[in-house]
DNA sequence: TTGTATGCGTTATCAA
DNA sequence: TTGATAACGCATACAA
């Protein structure tokens, strides 16, 4: 067993014999505390500072009953919208003198479940939530609300009460993307998505369908997708288009690296873009810019994302907001037009 | 102020009450002490079940001084190979019932050392850190030490007794990545990378000396461009290469995001690629697959770097491991050629 | 302005 | 096999 015991901390009691006074007259100079003599409580700090104390932060949470920290449950954490909105949480978090406890469901709701079990445990102040693909029983949430414990969702959000969403008008952005695409002349338009359990997919397959419709294009189940929107996922949807009898003049996927994959291959193949086929991402992942040509998108900034959730959580906590019932909060997204499509104007 | 406060939660206490036995008889048989019986410990676990117990873990950690907790500092989140260690980290982590703070320097030697204060603070069982670009003075690390808190840097490491270093073999790899190109018929190769205060830096730079020294070929420092490696940093460096009064051949970069960003500047201005100018990054970012024509690159895989540290930290924290007098583990680092470089069997 | 005493929920030691 | 009791370090109600 290595050795690292001997942690042999100073505490308030040791400070208070150092300098002759009671542990109660150290604990509230140490907060400056109103009816401590200012020169009580520089005597104090000198001493703790000489003496290296550092608060002994379990028994504050034990006594406090708050721990000051955020725990935060993602499907996974490598994404560049996933890690942009952790920074942005971390920042907001780390500002405000919150600390943030990171897990990942790995898009397995039986991990999302233990995850929040374990958040439980660690008795964290605020929970923050993007549920995995395959959440659909929202029971593990139950011990979270009935402690009042405030919860969060984000991207991914759930229909419960007592918790608040952070979104983007999934279906407004999907249905610009396909307006924009028909205004291009595309008709025939593959439409790749996630499960449609899940609020973002829905709602951008809906502003998918509600755009053809207005135009008076035929929805075609052949033309959608439903995957799990990985890079493999993005190239097999390519094959079955270079199957087809009649191709497509566009391809819509709900993130960018699908997009992109689904790209790369058709190219490989023979396809040009966007003159046989214009291509359309989401999230304005970076790599969407870096391809060629660079692909149109929706700016979906994590960094902020994780900025306002984190924020309206402290907030929260802190007491500056009401309780909320089922509230929602919807940030901006807008059209970055691209060379992938066939017009390069502003949408 | 929201009303979150009435976590009436169970305690030892009233499952003790509610059986008639004692407090201890039932925070043994929760935890299934070898001298509580069968028969009790089914009692008291149905009890706690029935009443919803769950263990307070401030009480637990005071008593026991540990938190299972593993604080790690990176310079930032929201790069991919950070995200993937992040994530590696993360499910060791889980696996092993501990939990992972996270911060972020932003790249701040003042930041991280705040961030230090605040894992202390938090008495994390252990700390994970990958160095911030201008960290030079590492006192802010000494209060770690001093309390035997086991401490792991990775990637951008430091020269501390008391700690271990996870790195791959920096010197190595720029080596090799020279040596191929070299070998491709470059020999004006321009090298962009970072901070050569920071190991990871000075070791590539040396690495890339030593192959050129090695082929005869003068070191021209007007080729060696040290910036932060961001994405207008690679942009920037193409405009002084397009400047230049003789074209380089080779382009060879610390990291993808910036060999990418300065490839798509050159390629702007009618430079072919590898035809003109041979193109080789660092980290294997999946952007360095999806460019045309794809990067050569330095296999550097974030997820299993992650992974090893933690397991090395649990390790040690479990006492499965001697105390660490400046250990170094060195992780594998292939060579991954591609389009970019001129010829494509393997290096 | 400061001190005393108690409790936060657990675990570990000692005794029964 | 179980129980009583004393810590762990801090914060606060009450007393002085």
């Amino acid at each position: 067993m290595p050795d690292h015991s001997q942690k042999q901390d100073v505490t308030i009691y040791d400070i208070a014999e150092a300098l002759g006074v009671s542990p109660s007259t150290v604990s509230r100079s140490l907060k400056e505390h109103p009816s401590i003599s200012k020169e009580t409580i520089r005597k104090v700090r000198k001493q703790a500072k000489k003496m290296g104390y550092r608060s002994n932060i379990f028994a504050q949470n034990l006594r406090r009953q708050k721990t000051n920290i955020i725990g935060v449950i993602v499907p996974r954490l490598n994404s560049h919208f996933m890690s942009s909105a952790i920074s942005g949480m971390e920042k907001v978090a780390n500002k405000n003198h919150y600390k943030i406890i990171i897990s990942q469901s790995h898009e397995q709701a039986v991990n999302e479940a233990s995850n929040v079990e374990m958040m439980l445990e660690q008795r964290v102040d605020g929970l923050i939530v993007s549920l995995a693909y395959n959440t659909m029983d929202l029971h593990h949430f139950d011990a979270i609300t009935e402690q009042h414990t405030p919860l969060i969702f984000f991207d991914r959000v759930a229909d419960l009460p007592n918790s608040t969403n952070v979104v983007i008008d999934n279906y407004q952005a999907a249905y610009k993307m396909t307006n924009h695409l028909i205004d291009e002349g595309c008709s025939r338009i593959v439409h790749i998505t996630g499960n449609t359990s899940r609020n973002v997919y829905s709602g951008r397959l809906k502003g998918y369908k509600e755009a053809l419709l207005e135009h008076q294009l035929s929805y075609d189940s052949d033309l959608v997708f439903i995957n799990d929107l990985r890079e493999e996922d993005g190239e097999q949807v390519a094959r079955k288009i270079l199957e087809m009898d009649q191709l497509p003049d566009a391809v819509f996927a709900s993130n960018d690296v699908c997009a992109v994959s689904c790209m790369a291959l058709l190219q490989e193949h023979g396809i040009e873009i966007p003159r046989d086929i214009a291509i359309a991402g989401f999230n304005n992942d970076p790599i969407s810019r870096f391809v060629k040509p660079k692909i149109t998108t929706v700016d979906y900034d994590g960094e902020r994302v994780g900025e306002v959730v984190a924020q309206n959580l402290i907030n929260h906590l802190e007491g500056d907001d009401h309780i909320s019932i089922t509230n929602t909060i919807v940030l901006n997204s807008d059209l970055i037009i691209r060379d992938s499509s066939r017009k390069q104007d502003a949408g």
